[in-house]
DNA sequence: CATGAATGAGTTTTCATTCAT
DNA sequence: TATGAATGAAAACTCATTCAT
């Protein structure tokens, strides 16, 4: 499919380095059947961007909704499915790759991540943040702004890390994932802590 | 001076993207005086790369090298230090995009990051948390390996959300600033607290 | 209609610039439905210039066909018919656009213009005049090589210049049918000349 | 030179149909080079047209300038010259024909040959008529608006049926001067003229 | 009759690089 | 040092034409 052709040869050369003859070659189609589909390359760069958008949410979504216990479990759970995504979603590290370049270069696309991506994230995190402050679970500062963010950064960046340095030489998501959740846990904690046990 | 001239012409168009011509025109010389100086395009931004690297991190060391107080105020005054330095310091924003655009063409200035980069700021941070861990200030696991990985995150992603999402649409860096630093000192805080003392 | 959708086609972009993709959208057809009618874009051309040709004699031969009254007059009558056709008749101002400027590479069309076109107005024009001097009605010289040609010109370089400069900026078209009617029944005059009558 | 090769290119394919490439092998150099000098295809247009316009009227000014005899004679001279011109450049019959088949493209085009040939040849011929009616030579009417661009007329549509139909097939330039100033000074004289005997 | 996916050669244009001056 | 003319390979994109359906 050329979508996904145009994936690989974007992810591996960037927007300017990607050529269309290259990417009809790996659809094992003629480049000129590329301009039947797409406009040009802008469009057909767009295009892979938004298809890869749409499911990335599906599963934490799926977990938050029917979550009962404790939120600190619910906290620890998802920091431990984010980091086992970014070891096994190399599309989703390649998408940000992208949308992190070629930001400047196509503003609706940073739009797209910003209210598809970022704010989604956010948005969940902020949402536990605050029932767990109303429950007594956290202390009242964790559900201030800028929290969220500050959450979700490592994860992150233990992906963008990944991609620079790749998996040999990037630090070990193992280890950033424990002193994550840690320095988590102990960071929200409500006063009486959970060194207060 | 070409040298910065590149720089702002690779920031702008990505090393693909760059013209050489464009370079020279900027520096306000003859396209074929780069080539007096440079062998090829992959060297002189190379020599970009390079060239960018070096100062980052005179204040951070020097800062620490006299210092004799409380690490939690350390680790405080460096966190503001970090965004002050997101919000000054758009050449490095440029290089860091450059180097993580480029990481998988140019081998090397992946290795120079990670040598010259992050593996500084992680030994820095590792520091300053072994010794705040050997006074009592922070709680034992705070010297486990990842977290200073995990603490540094949150201001770089705040440098890279800067970059993507420009400084109307970004998460505040105010508000990540302050969020940061709260979780951090909880986070880290022997057994007493912080907030016990 | 595939013919007209060409026509326009042709007229708008020239042989080469014209697009059978767009061609086939003008007429409201798939592409490859035009290859079931026409062999390919030479012959659709070709078919296109000859259905102009056809229709553009009828009225000048029909109105000379039962003419018994003075030559002079007939003449009047049929230049200002000729300059009202130039500014009533887009298709035929285009038709012969194209037919100049592809003669070249389509000399059978140069053939078709000069027999069926440029050839019968002349024999028009020459028959005219002759009979017009045989009636002491024009000078002997009236009957000279050439002069229908002369006659014709004016009214087809209206045309062109029409074309080229559009209505507003070309030379008015009724300034010239005077002074060309002036001009042609003088100069043709017998020796007793127009207004002696 | 790059223009002389250009003219050759456009007049032979027209705008669209010629190529940057045979362009440049028929100057003799490589493709890239006409980029150097010239931002793309339509900016070498424009420059072919401009480089032909300059010269075109020195001879019929220079003649004009210091004439004193009859304008009868002068009209005479400047038919003769110009359909000797028609026989004898062969590149601005070429010129004629791209602008009048490009001006829709190249608006400013159209008006370069507007005001700079049309115009200029209308004024020219305007001076003599008028002075020749000033001078009792011309019957008052050879003042009127339109005459001059219908005594250039023939001598222009000459060049253009020698374009289309080729020398050997086109109507004969000989027959057509003589027809032309036989018409003329018939047409253009004062009362006493050819019929006041 | 009619469609439109598919092809591939051809087009304009860009650009890193070389080299005579 | 410094210039900029010159090259040629490669890029994006177009389009007449074919053909399975």
């Amino acid at each position: 499919m050329i979508i996904e052709a145009a994936l690989e040869e974007f992810a591996e050369k960037g927007y300017a380095g990607a050529s269309m003859a290259a990417t009809a070659a790996r659809a094992g189609i003629a480049k000129g059947l590329i301009y039947h589909y797409f406009p040009g390359k802008a469009e057909l760069f767009r295009a892979v961007i938004r298809s890869c958008v749409q499911t990335a949410f599906a599963e934490a979504e799926g977990l938050i909704a029917g979550y009962e216990g404790p939120r600190t479990v619910l906290i620890s759970v998802l920091i431990d499915q984010a980091y086992a995504r970014i070891s096994r979603e190399r599309r989703e590290r390649i998408l940000f790759k992208l949308l992190l370049v070629e930001a400047e270069r196509f503003p609706e696309l940073a739009e797209l991540y910003r209210t598809e991506v970022l704010a989604r994230a956010i948005r969940l995190i902020g949402a536990i943040l605050r029932s767990g402050v109303a429950a007594g679970e956290f202390r009242p500062g964790a559900a201030d702004p800028g929290l969220p963010e500050v959450l979700l950064a490592p994860a992150v960046m233990a992906a963008i890390w990944q991609m620079m340095l790749g998996e040999a030489d990037a630090p070990s998501l193992e280890a950033m994932r424990r002193a994550h959740a840690a320095l988590v846990l102990r960071g929200l904690a409500a006063a009486a802590g959970p060194d207060g046990g």
